[in-house]
DNA sequence: CTATGTTTGCGTATGATTTACACATAATAT
DNA sequence: ATATTATGTGTAAATCATACGCAAACATAG
C-alpha cells in the first residue's frame, strides 16, 4: 500500500525564564523568508535521522545557543492544516525553562536574533504560536503545583524570597510567606547553604540550594508536591 | 529553502474499556502486510486534510466502528526510527475512553478484526505499542484522581458500588467505601436517579448520573478533584 | 416465618493538614 | 539612636482525611 501524505514534521520551543520578578519567553525574529521580521518561537523541521528531542535541542543551539535545564514534550499542533501553501506543517511543541544564570542568547547563525520577552507584553507572533504559548503557560502553572521544576527557573543558589516571588508571579497568586516556607521545606529537597547574601536592606538571608538526587528519590517513590495556597 | 524530509505522520488510539470488573484495552489484528496477525493499537497515517483528532475518529470508525466518550492527545511518539525502512513514522497518539453500553467493536473493513483485551493480559504487540499502553494507563491512573473521567467508562447509569470497583481496579488500591462515596458526592456532579437496581442479594441500590453541565461549570471555575485515598 | 448473609446508606471520633496571624532578629538608612 | 526593611520561627483555629460502627433492605436457607 502506497501512503500519499504531504505533511512536514516541525518542532517548536516554548522556553520560559525567570529574571527581576518576571516570567519571559525566548523568541526569534526571522530575518529572511515570508515570515521577515515576525516574532516566533525557537523551532523548525526535523531532520530524518534525529529524535524530535534531539531536534528542540539543535534549533534551540542554533537559534539562540542556551542551554536548558528542563525540557518536555507539551503538546502536537496539527491543525492549522494551510499554515504553508507548499505544505502541510505539524509540528511538535516543546516545553522548556532556563536557569537564570544563563539568560543570555546569543545565535550561532545570524539569520536570526534572539530575545527574551516578559509574557505580560509579548509582541505579535506568526503562525498559532501565540496559543501554544498559552498551552504552556498553563503547564507551568500547573506544574508548579505538583512539581519542583521552579528551581530550574533560579540559580543554582537563590534565597526563599526569591522562590516565593517566582511562585507569586507564576501562579498569579498572593502567598503567605511563612506558610509557603514551611510547605517547601517539608519536601526535604532544598538545603540551606552558609553563605548569606548581601541585600540593600533588612536582615541578611541565608541562600539555598536544590538536592536533585533526593528530589529523584521522593519521584521514584511515586511523591508528588502538592503546592496549594488559597 | 527547500525542506528535505521523509516522514509520514499516523495516530495511534488508546480505548480504554471497563466491563466485568476489569480495565480492556481494544486491539487490532492486521489481516494484510508484513504486520500480519499481528495486534496493534486502532490508528493509520493522517490524511492531508484532516485534523490529527479528526484522523482518530476516522480510524476508530473504519477499524472497529466504536464512538468514544473521551478523547484526548496523550504523548507524540517520533524516536522509533528506523520502524519502517521505507520512511520515518511519528505517531501522535490520542487517549480514548468508551462507555460500556457501547462496548462491541464492528469493523468497517474486514481488512482488521477488532477485540478487548485485560490490561493484565495483553497479546504481544506491533512496533512500540506496548510503551505507549503504559504511558496511556499511566495518564488513565493520574486523571482518574484529579478529573471525573471514570463515568465516561461507565454506563449513564450506574451504581455506586461500580464506580467505586472502577476506582480500586485501575488505581489497584484498596478504598474505604464509605469515605469514597462522601467525597463523590461532595463535588456535586453525581446525582441520584429514583431508578433501583435489582441484584442478587444484598440491599437494592440506587442507580447514580453524571450531570456533566454541573462539572463542566465547576471547571470553569478552576476546579479540580482530588480523590486520594490511602 | 425466622435466622443468616450480603450489600447499601449514613454517621461520628480521631488525627493530619492547611490556613491565618504575631513577634523577635539582623541588617541598612536617616 | 531610631526608623525601616526583610528574614526566621512559632502557635491556635479551622478544615480535611481517615478509620470504623451500625442500621436498613433485600435474598436465601432451614
Amino acid at each position: 500500500m502506497e501512503i500519499v501524505q504531504n505533511i512536514k514534521v516541525a518542532v517548536d520551543a516554548i522556553v520560559f525564564g525567570y529574571s527581576h520578578n518576571q516570567l519571559h519567553i525566548l523568541l526569534i525574529k526571522q530575518k529572511f523568508g515570508e515570515l521577515k521580521n515576525q516574532w516566533a518561537l525557537v523551532g523548525g523541521f526535523v531532520k530524518d535521522s534525529e529524535t524530535l528531542q534531539d531536534a528542540v535541542n539543535r534549533e534551540l543551539q542554533e537559534e539562540t545557543g542556551i542551554e536548558v535545564s528542563y525540557l518536555e514534550q507539551l503538546y502536537t499542533f496539527g491543525d492549522n492544516i494551510h499554515r504553508d501553501p507548499r505544505f502541510r506543517v505539524i509540528t511538535v511543541a516543546y516545553f522548556a525553562l532556563v536557569n537564570s544564570t544563563t539568560l543570555t542568547p546569543t545565535p550561532n547563525t545570524d539569520a536570526e536574533e534572539a530575545q527574551w520577552f516578559s509574557i505580560k507584553n509579548l509582541p505579535p507572533l506568526a503562525f498559532d504560536h501565540k496559543e501554544i504559548i498559552d498551552v504552556a503557560y498553563k503547564r507551568l502553572q500547573n506544574k508548579l503545583t505538583y512539581q519542583p521544576i521552579g528551581f530550574d527557573l533560579l540559580p543554582q543558589e537563590f534565597l526563599f524570597s526569591d522562590l516565593e516571588n517566582l511562585y507569586c508571579t507564576i501562579l498569579e497568586k498572593e502567598i503567605d510567606r511563612r506558610n509557603f516556607r514551611k510547605k517547601i521545606l517539608s519536601f526535604g529537597v532544598i538545603e540551606e547553604t552558609e553563605i548569606f547574601s548581601s541585600k540593600k536592606s533588612g536582615r541578611p538571608a541565608k541562600l539555598f540550594k536544590f538536592n536533585y538526587q533526593k528530589y529523584k528519590d521522593l519521584i521514584k517513590e511515586g511523591f508528588l508536591f502538592e503546592i496549594k495556597f488559597a
